[in-house]
RNA sequence: GCGGCCAUGGUGUAAUGGUCAGCACGGCAGAUUGUGGCUCUGUCGGCGAGGGUUCGAAUCCCUCUGGUCGCCCCA
């Protein structure tokens, strides 16, 4: 038997509603905060993100799927990168600006699965485009906020903190660096190589052995310098004005080379490695990174895998979706084509219906009727047929009467609070 | 990419080397002429895949596949 590739999930009927009301809430705060919905490739040419993502970064270095052409093409690892580039393509920077935009993407990475972790998954992406004032990181990440508030997710932590930009953040690596220097024997080996590489990520090791070390380590937020200082305190100054409670992380980066100045993160209570529901960060210099002029940018992802998983642990349900509001029954020969016509007009009509098949006994239609959860069932047997009437049979409460058809349509709708188009 | 645990019908499970792999839920059908939910009856359907050990394997061993937990990384 075929099996869907590993760490992918079929989403099946019954996890929809999850999925709807997630993509609807998400949709409708976007809107509300002035962003328009956009729609990039799956596949892009793999340098869009090896140039923004950072060729040292694990995505790009060992999780981006290449696709087997000769363009080099590869399945979109993130989505942020995928939008900056239309952004460059189509000129959007003749729109006003900042342009703000939205879009649910599913993004492909070759990772070992685990629970809240997949190959694919989808993310909800905001980015503002445009503009560095401190105003709009935080218009974003109140939108990101009470978003999970507004979906009834509880217990959550908003991280942040502030990781330079190039003017300050080489400065801040060397005095890591030199700080590090000496401690080299005493932390892990993977430090040992993120000390060459990429020593920003040393503070985010999570080796019991190391945190002494990262303890006392000389934090960036000391060594800002005074534009990246200042965008930091407006940015808590506005935070703090509109009641988002953020918690301040002074060791918190980010795995995405392109971020710079605003990083926060959102994490759920007791969270494990695959806790960060959503996260995001500016991203000033990523337009030149892929070739165009110097333009700012900010924007944050989360996963509604993840979200569905939380809001399953904290036992919150998304609203029932709609289901089957009539069924249509009959039996005998002559009633074939009648139910045939009325199912058609009922659906015509707005109405939500299926019909009997197979030709089965009444009282399996009935029972079937039972099992979609349709609260009405027209009924047409020979009798009915032939005087062009239905039975109309309300099953929750067991009321059942003739009508002519035209009737039967008009008194459904009604029922069912619907207008007939 | 590293380490641990796990794998029986669609779902949840029982059977720890030896009767046709049992049960519940579920799907379908039936319980007299054209009426659902409850009940009863019947029926559908399984040892993840491939090797090996053994007289004999769901059960022991190996490989693969997948899940899961921790690490890494990230949404």
């Amino acid at each position: 038997m075929y099996q869907a590739p590993r760490g992918t999930d079929d989403v099946l009927p019954e996890e929809f509603p999850y999925w709807q009301y997630i993509q609807e809430t998400a949709a409708s705060f976007a809107r509300r905060y002035g962003h328009q919905p956009i729609r990039t490739p799956m596949f892009e040419q793999a340098g869009v993100f090896i140039r923004a993502v950072g060729e040292g970064t694990d995505i790009v270095e060992k999780e981006m799927f290449y696709l087997r052409t000769e363009e080099d093409l590869v399945l979109r690892p993130e989505g942020t990168a995928a939008v900056c580039r239309a952004y460059l393509e189509h000129g959007m920077f003749n729109l006003p600006q900042p342009v703000r935009l939205f879009y649910f993407a599913e993004a492909f990475r070759y990772e070992r699965p685990q629970a809240g972790r997949l190959r694919q998954h989808t993310q909800f992406g905001v980015e503002a485009i445009g503009e560095e004032d401190p105003a709009l990181d935080a218009e974003l990440i109140d939108m990101l906020w009470r978003l999970y508030a507004s979906l009834g997710l509880q217990n959550l932590t908003l991280l942040l903190n502030s990781i330079g930009d190039r003017a300050c953040r080489p400065r801040y690596l060397e005095v890591l660096k030199a700080y590090y220097a000496d401690k080299l024997e005493d932390v892990c080996r993977d430090c040992r190589t993120r000390y060459e590489r990429n020593p920003l990520r040393l503070l985010d090791c999570k080796q019991e052995s190391c945190q002494p070390v990262i303890a006392a380590a000389p934090v960036i937020t000391d060594y800002l310098c005074e534009p990246c200082r200042r965008h930091f305190d407006r940015l808590q100054e506005y935070l703090t004005a509109i009641e988002i409670p953020y918690t301040p992380a002074p060791r918190l980066v980010r795995g995405l080379d392109y971020y710079t100045r605003t990083v926060f993160e959102v994490v759920p209570e007791g969270a494990g490695s695959q806790g960060t529901i959503g996260a995001g960060g500016r991203y000033d210099g990523l337009m030149e990174e892929l070739g165009g002029r110097p333009t700012p940018g900010i924007g944050f992802a989360t996963g509604i895998e993840r979200i569905i998983l939380n809001l399953k642990q904290q036992g919150l349900q998304p609203p029932e979706v709609p289901g089957v509001q009539a069924y249509v029954a009959h039996l005998g020969d002559a009633a074939r084509l009648p139910a045939v016509r009325l199912t058609r007009e009922l659906r015509a009509a707005g109405i939500r219906t299926v019909m009997g098949l197979g030709g089965r006994s009444l009282r399996a239609q009935l029972r079937h009727a039972n099992a979609v959860a349709a609260r009405y069932v027209l009924i047409i047997g020979d009798e009915e047929a032939a005087s062009d009437t239905v039975q109309f049979r309300d099953m929750a409460e067991g009321a059942q009467q003739r009508l002519p058809r035209g009737e039967a349509i008009l008194t459904l709708s009604h029922a069912l609070g619907t207008e007939v188009r």
